[in-house]
DNA sequence: TTAAATTTAGAACAAATGTACTAATTCTAA
DNA sequence: TTAGAATTAGTACATTTGTTCTAAATTTAA
C-alpha cells in the first residue's frame, strides 16, 4: 500500500476511536512510524487529511443516492439502502460524531453535506409518494406528516451514532442492529395494515 | 453582576457563536475586559467553565423532568413540554453541537447525559402507555413500536441543533418553531384519528 | 549506470494555549 | 481606620501543534 493510503487508513481508525480532536499530524505519523516530515509531504494540512476521508463517505453516498434514483423502490429496497448506509456511516463515524465542529473548520464539508441533505430528501420524498399511489404507505397522510418524516428519517440517519456514543455504547453489530431497528420502525405506522405484517418480518433479521 | 457570573455568560454567548473548540480562555478574558489571570482565579480550568454551563442546562433539564413525573400529562401538556425542552436546548445549544466531543474530554458530562436520558425515556414509556389506556393513542401499536419511538424522539430532540447548523440556519425563532413541529409530528399517527384533526390545531401555532 | 525525481527523516520555528506566579489593588469587617 | 481577605493585572513558562526546511535515501527512467 501506498503512503498516501496508509496515512489515511491509521487517521480513519484513529479518528474513529479518539475523535478528530485529539488526533494530530504527529498521533498519525508516530502510529505509522513515519516522520511527520513525510506525512506533511503527502499532505501539507492535516485538515487535508479530513477532508480528503470526507470525499470518500460523500463520493460513497453520491453513489448510494443514484441507486435509488435509478432503482424501482420498493419496501425491499428500502431495508437494503438502510443497511448499506448504516454501513456507510460507522465507517466514517467519526465525521458524524464531529458534524458541526468539521463542518465550521472545513467549509466545503458543510456545502457538499448540504448538496447531499437535500438531494436525498427530494428523493424520498418521491419514495413516499409513489409508496402512497401504490397503496404502500396509507393514503390519508396529510402531505406535511410526510415531508416531516423525512426530517425525522435524516435526523436519526445522521445522528445515531451521536445517540449510541452517548448511551448504550453498543459496538459496530450490535449498533447497526438497534438502530436500523429504531430508523425502520420510523415508517411502521404510515404503512398500510396488511404490509405492516409483512414489514414486521424485516424487522426480526 | 458578579465576574464569575459574567465569565459564564460570555462563555456561554460565545461557545454558542464559535463553538467551545474556537475559544479558549484567553478570548473569553478578552471579551470581557478582564485578564487571563483573573478568569483563571475564578476557574482554575477550562473546561471548569464548560462544566458549570452544562451543570446549569443538566438543572433545568431536572427540574422539567420532575414536572413531567409529577403532572398528569395530557396532549397539551406534552406540547408544551417540547417547547420548553426546545428553549433549554437552544439556549445551551454549543451543548448539543458538540456533545460526543465535550462527552468524552469531560466524563462527568456523559455520565450526567445517561442519567438524564434514562430517566426522560422511562417517564415517556410510561407517558405513552397512558395515552394508550387514555384512547389518546390507538390501541393497536405493537409495545417495541413505541419503545423505539421514544429512542427516536430524544435523538430528534437533542439533534435538531445539529441538523440545523449543518442545513437550514434557521435563528433561534424559526428553528424552534421548525423543528418543534417536527419533533411533535413524530407522533401523529400515533393518535386515535378523532384526536389527530385536534392535535393539528397545535400544530398551527 | 546514472541523473533526475520522489520520498523520507529529523530538526527547527512560530503560534497558540493552559495555567502558575507575583505584585498590586480593592473590598470587607472588626 | 486598618489589617486581612479577595480580586485583579500582567507576565512568564511549558507544552502542544502545524508546518517548514534541509539533507539524506530511495526509486525511476533513460
Amino acid at each position: 500500500m501506498k503512503t498516501k493510503e496508509k496515512i489515511l487508513d491509521c487517521a480513519l481508525r484513529l479518528y474513529n476511536q479518539d475523535g478528530p480532536n485529539k488526533i494530530t499530524s504527529r498521533h498519525i505519523a508516530t502510529e505509522l512510524g513515519i516522520s511527520p516530515g513525510n506525512l506533511h509531504y503527502h499532505f501539507k494540512h492535516t485538515d487535508d487529511i479530513i477532508m480528503n476521508l470526507f470525499s470518500q463517505l460523500s463520493q460513497s453516498f453520491d453513489e448510494l443516492i443514484l441507486e435509488l434514483e435509478e432503482a424501482k423502490v420498493d419496501l425491499n429496497y428500502l431495508v437494503q439502502f438502510a443497511d448499506q448506509s448504516f454501513d456507510l456511516v460507522y465507517r466514517y463515524r467519526f465525521i458524524f460524531l464531529s458534524f458541526v465542529e468539521l463542518g465550521r473548520k472545513i467549509p466545503a464539508i458543510q456545502k457538499k453535506y448540504q448538496q447531499i441533505n437535500t438531494r436525498r430528501m427530494h428523493e424520498f420524498k418521491l419514495i413516499f409518494n409513489n409508496f402512497q399511489k401504490e397503496k404502500i404507505f396509507k393514503k390519508n397522510i396529510p402531505e406535511d406528516v410526510i415531508e416531516m418524516l423525512v426530517t425525522q428519517i435524516f435526523i436519526v440517519g445522521d445522528f445515531w451514532p451521536s445517540n449510541n456514543a452517548l448511551t448504550l455504547q453498543l459496538n459496530q453489530e450490535a449498533a447497526k442492529k438497534h438502530y436500523a431497528n429504531v430508523f425502520l420502525n420510523m415508517f411502521y405506522l404510515y404503512l398500510e395494515t396488511p404490509i405492516q405484517a409483512e414489514y414486521s418480518s424485516y424487522m426480526m433479521r
